[in-house]
DNA sequence: CTCTATAATGGCACTGAGTGTCATATTCTG
DNA sequence: CAGAATATGACACTCAGTGCCATTATAGAG
């Protein structure tokens, strides 16, 4: 830790946090864990901590906001010529290689979700900005002014809502890989949207 | 207020400072406003106050909650026979009527969660246990079982990303009428899930 | 290598949210 | 009217979050 870098210190200090807080939720419950607790574990003062994270609730929005990174990312990267509901398949996909990633912690995150409210609230406090996020990508690569409207917000809305269900479908046990779960979910979407 | 029963005062007392609050908010914004200030605004000791609610945010939750209430009712009140995507159609109707419900000063709690990111975190904290809510109504009427699947999830998922884009269109100006926000956008979905 | 500007840290004090407790007052029930 | 149940206000406490300052460590210029 002596021979580091400002930025790499930086970084090292706030993934030794965010492992020590995760780690500590998923043991005591989010609830019962103090912003003093996670300090400590991490090694840094109380003041400090608030130098990395904006709040206790701050870790699991991070959490939240690179998985909606990499949502936009997806839709950005789309090529141009594809279909709508074809972006949005990509974007699904994307979202479900993104929770299955090892260093998400997808399964521990959502059993702390799961366990306490107030953490679910953490985690899905940024979810109207990342919908926005989401909204915004949309527009830009379907409309001429790139204006948000009500299109892009309902695409936007939609994808999270298939990937919600995807999450919890397979947290389920319904399914027992993300893609599996991913596909049903779409397939559903289709069938419902149809005659019946 | 002397003359009142103890529920008919309970609700006179709720109600007042829900009021209270809701005009503190809309003037000076709702981080700036204090439960002290709201307390006292509505008569009431700043302890009693949290003998009504559970914390400031909850103020702007119970209003998100009771917009749930009326979409889970509709739900459960759709006639057997029709197809989820009526269900849908006769539930984002339905949440399109609470909203334009002058008691429920739709515009002003627009605008108190535009202007403050804590006050919309505030409003959508129980999105999901809506969610929740809104998946155990159309497991209830559609599955043999009652059991919470992925296409209930998905559902209420939808029927929730209708309505916000149609709430968001309406506010943006893009449609006089929320109903007829609400038709432009059940028709994008459809159109958007056809081929293309 | 040294000196200096910059950034990171810890400690302290403060505001505000939220909770437990108790003594008092008001309302309901018989 | 008397006793039980409930509502209230006051006080004290924990914890989240923030501003401020003194100290230490690092980066970069000379």
């Amino acid at each position: 830790m002596a021979e580091m870098r400002r930025d790499e210190k930086r970084k090292f200090v706030r993934d030794a946090i965010y492992a020590a807080a995760i780690d500590l939720f998923a043991d005591r419950g989010f609830d019962e864990t103090t912003v003093e607790e996670i300090a400590q574990a991490a090694g840094v003062s109380r003041r400090s901590f608030f130098r990395y994270y904006a709040s206790k609730d701050d870790l699991l929005a991070q959490t939240a906001v690179s998985y909606g990174a990499a949502l936009r990312s997806a839709i950005e990267g789309s090529p141009r010529e594809l279909s709508p509901l074809e972006v949005m398949r990509a974007t699904v996909r994307a979202g479900v290689e993104h929770a299955a990633a090892p260093e998400v912690r997808t399964r521990q995150v959502v059993e702390i979700a799961i366990r306490s409210e107030s953490a679910r609230q953490a985690y899905q406090s940024r979810s109207s900005s990342i919908e926005d996020s989401l909204a915004s990508a949309f527009a830009a690569r379907t409309k001429k002014r790139s204006a948000v409207d009500a299109e892009s917000r309902l695409l936007a809305g939609v994808t999270l809502a298939v990937l919600n269900a995807t999450i919890a479908s397979w947290f389920a046990g319904e399914h027992k890989s993300l893609p599996g779960a991913a596909s049903r979910v779409l397939q559903l979407l289709i069938k419902t949207m149809d005659g019946d």
